[in-house]
DNA sequence: CCGACGTAGTCTGCATACAATCCTCCCGCG
DNA sequence: CGCGGGAGGATTGTATGCAGACTACGTCGG
């Protein structure tokens, strides 16, 4: 077993990601150490991190309270996710490994394989499909800050979310796209691969606003 | 008066940066609780921020060893530099203020007054004016989530490191630059303000590429 | 002489206790 | 009735103590 710390990381990061903890919630740190049967000195450990890494933010004197995101901070995450993972994508074009690679077109398949999606589980498996996706793309960049950063920008809350705003065309276009990567990748053609990948990412931001077009995107659970 | 534990974090950064702890060296809670005149919590509470942060690496039962950047590493810093530093250029020439207009020019008149930077105080005053520069394009770009990313990539130690393989005509070029983007952001011309920075930095990567070319990068203090 | 094991020492991980700060609610005053 | 001030409670900030893990060194066996 790892550090308590470090569960206690993982654990307050997923609820954060599934709602859990509401946009804006105060987190009280007894009520978490209870919660997770530890004491207060690992959770305000983890704290400090998921705050470095924008889940939440930590008032002096006052407390940690749930991220909340409005339309612009969407836009931003998006835009920086377009930036990254287009560069991700590209330096992994230029070493494809054939374990990367396999690993690449298993999560196509998988993806694949759970269309049409109409049950939220098959959402779900696509979602989680498209999640391995990309971090199998990012783990093959071989770029370690370029990944964490990534992983700091709330990418698989925001993926699963989104997805409930894809229709079925959407979702085989999406699916499509991995599928054209995947091959630049192997083909080892950079330049294409980042291009794919920045309109992947694109399309998803205009899905993702116009489906947040009025409501409270930051309010969503 | 803040926090402990923001007060050691920002302590203990100034030290990675300045070389106080060499890259790879192990940092003991207890000394530094000792140095700081604070008890190990805070001490541990800014460790795990810097690990986040990429400062340093905590390894669980093993204790905190200060960071050490391989070629790759510089590589990769520069690159996403680059990428994130045009971003934020482009944003800010979107809504330039008078207020953020003026603070350029002031950092690029700063810059050029130290000049011909011959003693090392100079090229600090260079490096703090070429710093207040960067940051205030951060500032006006009004993407937070850019800005915190930047500050994570170790750019300002960076840069004063670098400072010192610049000769006359690189740190001329260099702030001549930076009058390029401080016109282009006042004139909203997001491209061109992008496209300069996006130069800008990789001509710094070159020069440091250049000037550690076999040396150990990381082992620099 | 070299390698493996055991043990003492040191350091980190976590829990607990105490101090300081902030928020809330109530009371008194204008 | 509205507003300012203060006491109480709740919550965070910091210090300390103890237990567990790792390191280093010495010793024993091959």
């Amino acid at each position: 077993m790892a550090t308590a710390w470090e569960q206690s990381y993982l654990t307050l990061r997923r609820r954060l990601a599934d709602g859990t903890y509401p946009a804006g919630s105060r987190l009280r740190e007894e009520e978490l150490a209870a919660q997770l049967g530890v004491s207060r000195t690992p959770i305000r450990e983890a704290l400090r991190r998921l705050d470095a890494e924008g889940w939440l933010r930590v008032v002096p004197n006052q407390g940690a309270f749930a991220a909340s995101w409005s339309r612009q901070d969407i836009e931003e995450i998006f835009d920086l996710r377009a930036l990254l993972e287009a560069h991700a994508c590209e330096q992994a074009a230029m070493r494809p490994t054939p374990a990367g690679i396999a690993a690449l077109n298993a999560a196509c398949a998988a993806g694949e394989a759970s269309l049409p999606a109409t049950t939220l589980a098959a959402v779900e498996a696509v979602s989680d499909a498209n999640v391995r996706f990309h971090q199998t793309i990012w783990e093959m960049s071989g770029q370690a800050r370029t990944r964490s950063m990534l992983g700091t920008l709330a990418v698989p809350p925001m993926i699963l979310r989104n997805f409930q705003h894809f229709d079925d065309a959407n979702l085989r276009r999406s699916l499509a796209q991995h599928r054209e990567m995947a091959a630049a990748i192997a083909s080892r053609n950079p330049s294409l691969a980042g291009a794919v990948m920045r309109a992947h990412v694109e399309a998803g931001k205009a899905i993702f606003l116009a489906g947040t077009a009025q409501g409270a995107a930051g309010a969503a659970a």
